[in-house]
DNA sequence: AATGAATGAGATTTCATTCAT
DNA sequence: CATGAATGAAATCTCATTCAT
């Protein structure tokens, strides 16, 4: 049976033109985003961005009202698939879950390594744009981590100590693992050792680099 | 008898003219490094510069061949006390050790949060600074870590794993506890909240986080 | 028997598309005059014509050869019911003349306030305009006056003067009561107001300020 | 007695600079207003003020702050003869005083012409610029107008007429002979002609158009 | 004939650096 | 050495006009 397209059907010429908007947005967003990446954002110019995007300098204009918003842009439209990975992970055993998280702050890192980049040269700096990322983003993801732990040492799971300072404590280990990384220093990982380095760094985590009695037995 | 003084004497003339050389030089680069700190090495300017340091624009000139050359200057010059201590604390015991070098990592910031917020906003953008400061400082310390791990896994003290890996993951958890404090967002902790963080932290570090026969033991 | 409609009919389908072609242009032009008037022609975008005559940006230009050309458009086709009055109120007497004219000015205004602000401030500054819109018409008025004037002179009704003076003396008289309701800082008179207006300027025109004999009696 | 010049004298190394700066700012201003004049305020460019001033465009904004502070330093800084001329003339009769001010009027416009019609323009659409131009000083002075018109009518030397329209219309009357002098299209008259013709105005505004009886007596 | 996205020339403004005093 | 006015290259942003749809 034929499908009965409206005006503002998905096959529309109103349609079609949303997509083609959206789809230039995307376009100059990404070249924005190598372009700052490399080269930070006050040293990016709007030519390099219209350069890299192959359209005119104006154009631009016609799709953010300013460089300062295209930032501001990344920030918002930006995905965190970490955030979701917290929600999946639930439910599992802690040694999954940490694993899993490990693994997937590393997907997260390699598809959006330019806007990360981006935006963090200049979060370094701008309050406004560290509160909308981070406080908005990664201090979420925290205060998630501090409750689960709260949550596992009252099970007795976990040995009683500061949970804020625990899940701080594991967010710098990621990021201490992810900087280079995303700064361009280090090499992505491969799947492969992506899994080892998350099963050494879960398990040190959670057992310490002591060598306890039974290590010396 | 009066005392003859030779030119280049420290107490002559030609000395307090090097002396008041070298003062001035580095109330410059300290007007520089608050100036570059809140609002970045791009946005800062040299007139701010001049008027933090209450000099005349021109008057940089005479000390720095350039608004760059301050920020290599900074990298250059910039006490890293944190290698005194690693020093400093060879040949105690691993617990002593891991609790007297937190604490020196959180003396280095108070007196250098400046000069460090400054290289850390251009130096995730900038590969030769990065290369001076970091690859130059940061990974000299991170190297020393490894060799000091390796040794203490041969000597049985510490369970077997990756040093470089064990190196990067301690360097996560420094900085990971640092960085909002440099960034401005978190506030510098007491000495008496230094000590706790220190111990918190190192007994995590070397027992980790579950609770377990073993933990208990 | 039905009407036989030929192409260039009034009523035929030719006849309606050039109606409806004129009507357009004329929408436009009221809504560049509207703009004009209160941005001014250098500020005034070709943006906000199109959102104030309701038609995308490329529709001005199949009505116009550019922004300029609406401007000389204006200067062309404002109507000059002054011109009219003008023509009319010959062979009244002074008194009623010039009442009547005074009262005409007024009227002018109202109507075409916007055109007329919005040619004023370009031709303040505008040569070519100028010449078109003022040398063309003000002086236009000005001529007829003085030539009145001075047949005046000779009948004996008026006092010997320079009858060019005269003539712009009173071009004075009207503007400067016109210019501020124009501009917009004055409120535009009642019909009863102007009747009172311009009674009294007509009095003291024909008979000056100062207390005669008469007054004195 | 050599006069001891201290370091903020006359004829100090810090009054020459003062001097060199309030002249260079004169300068600029005065080529901001040429230029200004000749094409409007929105057409006229930094470069070309700059061009004029025979300056480079960026010194321009170690005087201003921007090109439309210029406009505004015009509008405060321009001397207003004619008020001076209003108080000057106080104390004399009706007849000289009125032909004193319509002297005093185009010497004014004669000094004063591209600052005038740089800010006319201007004015006719920026509500600021008129308010603090025009507001500020044109009804400053059609205002003592009113007044004087007022007492002269009280004390019978005038005929009875609304005071606040007798001061529009003779403002009226002033505008129409100089508008056309300061928008460049009417010569300059020499100042024999100025004396002809404030005779004339004067006149006709003491004794209106009408020959009569009592004009004729 | 209508549309509106793309264009790019051109405008304003900033600021590191120079240099005469 | 210190000063700070002058410089001009370069950056961001605007907007009249074009043209494919």
């Amino acid at each position: 049976m034929a499908e009965v397209r409206g005006k503002t059907g998905r096959g529309g010429k109103e349609g079609r033109r949303q997509r083609r908007i959206a789809r230039r947005r995307r376009e100059i967003l990404a070249a924005a985003a190598r372009v700052f990446a490399s080269k930070g954002f006050a040293k990016g110019t709007t030519r390099e961005i219209a350069d890299e995007a192959d359209v005119a300098e104006g154009t631009l204009y016609n799709y953010f009202g300013g460089k300062r918003e295209m930032l501001l842009s990344m920030a918002e439209e930006m995905e965190t698939p970490l955030e979701k990975a917290m929600v999946a992970v639930s439910g599992q055993d802690d040694w999954t879950a940490a694993l899993a998280l490990f693994e997937a702050a590393f997907d997260f890192a390699e598809t959006q390594i330019p806007f990360f980049r981006a935006l963090l040269s200049e979060a370094w700096v701008d309050d406004d744009l560290l509160e909308q990322f981070f406080t908005g983003r990664i201090s979420r993801m925290e205060e998630r981590l501090r409750a689960y732990i709260a949550s596992r040492i009252v099970a007795g799971a976990f040995r009683p100590f500061d949970p804020a300072l625990g899940a701080r404590a594991v967010m710098g280990l990621y990021f201490g693992l992810m900087l280079p990384v995303i700064r361009g220093i280090a090499p992505l990982p491969s799947p492969e050792e992506r899994r080892a380095l998350a099963e050494t760094v879960t398990d040190l985590l959670f057992h310490g680099v002591l060598a306890g009695p039974e290590g010396k037995v």
